[in-house]
DNA sequence: CATGGGATTGACT
DNA sequence: GTCAATCCCATGC
């Protein structure tokens, strides 16, 4: 599978959180298209890099192309691409994803990662991987892939497969956090039913 | 060493 | 709309 190399993530974080949009991610025999992504800078209070460097974020101030892979809330983890130069705290959190390949397999790891007492009803395509700790459930993305090559693996990420035009790709607000929120650093994917809700 | 806060999700009112 | 689950790590004594 070709691969994303380096130089397309030593860029301006929020250029490539907006250019990963259309591009793929695959860990084994599961993928999915990149249809919801954050960028995070050091530059701003709502990045992990802000407080500056510190076990937790020596990955985000590493070399770029590089997953950055953290637990959110004691239950989740959430998947970053690490982007710029090193020595700059800065990464794009990759969202959501429009399901490709092995949605059997993410099917069984979500209903396996289900809280007890949950799930009435069956999971649908949708349920997979519309949000960042979903997707990282479904894939089977842990902490212990933190700091490993977005290029080389075990998760890969590769480039569009097609064009992208201007106005298939909308900008707004970041979501879930209470500081910086002002900054239109999320990007989506137009009329995607994938974009977390 | 003790404490507190999340880049979330899913259930429930 | 509210709320709890749950754990890594930053901070402070």
């Amino acid at each position: 599978m070709a691969t994303l190399d380096r130089a397309f993530y030593e860029r301006p974080v929020v250029e490539v959180a907006r250019d990963l949009i259309g591009c793929s991610v695959r860990h084994g025999p599961t993928s999915g298209l990149i249809v919801e992504t954050e960028a995070y800078h050091d530059s701003e209070p709502a990045c992990h890099a802000f407080a500056g460097l510190t076990p937790r974020t020596e990955t985000l101030f590493g070399a770029a192309g590089r997953a950055y892979v953290y637990r959110s809330y004691g239950i989740h983890a959430l998947f970053n691409a690490v982007c710029e130069a090193e020595g700059v705290g800065a990464a794009v959190l990759i969202r959501a994803l429009a399901p490709l390949r092995g949605t059997e397999l993410m099917r069984a790891r979500r209903e396996a990662a289900a809280p007890r007492g949950a799930r009435l009803r069956a999971l649908t395509d949708r349920d997979l991987c519309s949000g960042p700790g979903k997707l990282t459930q479904a894939l089977g993305i842990e902490l212990r892939l933190n700091g490993s090559s977005l290029a080389r693996g075990p998760v890969l990420v590769g480039p569009r497969t097609r064009r992208w035009t201007e106005t298939e790709i909308l900008a707004g607000p970041r979501i879930g956090i209470t500081k910086a929120v002002e900054l239109p650093w999320r990007f989506w994917a137009a009329g995607e039913r994938n974009v977390s809700r």
